[in-house]
DNA sequence: GCCGGGAAGCAAACATCTGTGCTTAGGATG
DNA sequence: CATCCTAAGCACAGATGTTTGCTTCCCGGC
């Protein structure tokens, strides 16, 4: 048996509760066998009370998006290389290599797993949908703010987006070398190399 | 109160008990608030014992997968249309036709959150990952055989398969017209077109 | 330094899901 | 037509997840 010190009953600060929970679902999502953790799994992993999390998040499902987003929206640094296929390119690179560590593709998958389906929820899904596609919605702009004229949303949507998700889903891995090229250049036409292909 | 006439307790047949179930499970995804139903709501819907879905399929994840494959392969008429070009079309437009139906989204979307993470199961996620472009491959061979020349499976996987499964994914809708032919067209090139551009 | 709000922790009730032993209907076999 | 075998239904028990009432601590303001 454990030798239980009294000193062990600290409290933990909603802060760090916080960042505990959130390391916990992360862990677990990640390691284990994949399945949704349970909300006792994840107080117990954390190391906090189980009602904590029960009343700050109230759901698993709210608690799994806040645990996404706030990760998703702390991984954007969305550098701007001056040109649209540049910025293009740099997006792409950044989500292949993201979803070559188990923690990218452990969100991507929480975000396709915690996208409802049902009507009740259309607006939560269109507000997921469009955090999701923010970042490409700035590229766009920025690329119109310039005189350049970037493709549609959905064009983008289907041939950038969709395969790194689908490829998350099946457990795919992408190409070893040049895929994100391979991406922009199939959406935006390969762009009069002056040297080499 | 619904009136309980004692002729109600009638034993349904496996092969009843079967169908009914399966049914329930298609319902269940489809209607209410799109979460995974559980047994005994399952149970309830088609109005069976839940003992029996238990003895029968064990866990709910083989019931779901159980369900979508026997569905799915139900649904794969696979046309030989005479060419790559068409075949591909053929597909396209049979699974465009597929997601914009509820039962379509929900078996999409089944396969997709039922594909497993972790190592463990990566036979199973190979398997079923390979069950699901079975029809692609089959078009590639035949296409093969005439002496085409198919791009690989990997090409139409993210640039025809991958765009369905996000869009269903994400809810978004695919466009009204045209949207087989586009993705065909981006995939193998526009088909030499008698008039015009 | 005292007080009050907010949140964490604890325990226990509560609901729900999962699984088991048993009985019995229904169909196949002889 | 009698019998056997499979699987459905029933009742109940065990495990797990969810929720609530209450206490205690931390961190502010006064």
């Amino acid at each position: 048996m454990t030798p239980k010190q009294p000193a062990e009953r600290i409290r933990k600060s909603p802060e760090q509760v916080r960042a505990a929970v959130h390391q916990a679902v992360i862990d677990l999502l990640s390691a284990p066998d994949g399945a949704e953790p349970t909300i006792p799994a994840i107080a117990q992993r954390a190391g906090v009370n189980h009602t904590s999390i029960y009343r700050r998040w109230g759901s698993r499902e709210a608690l799994l998006a806040d645990v996404v987003t706030t990760r998703l929206e702390r991984t954007s640094p969305l550098l701007d290389t001056g040109s649209l296929r540049g910025d293009l390119l740099a997006w792409a690179r950044a989500s292949v290599d993201s979803i070559r560590t188990p923690e990218g593709r452990v969100l991507i998958r929480a975000v396709a797993l915690s996208m409802p389906t049902d009507p009740d929820t259309q607006g939560d899904r269109e507000e997921q949908f469009r955090r999701r596609v923010s970042s490409i919605e700035q590229i766009r702009q920025r690329a119109t703010a310039r005189g350049e004229n970037p493709p549609p949303l959905e064009d983008i949507f289907d041939q950038l987006l969709a395969p790194f998700y689908v490829r998350v889903i099946f457990g795919i891995d992408p190409p070893a070398t040049g895929y994100p090229e391979l991406l922009v250049n199939r959406l935006l036409g390969t762009p009069a190399p002056p040297d080499t292909a």
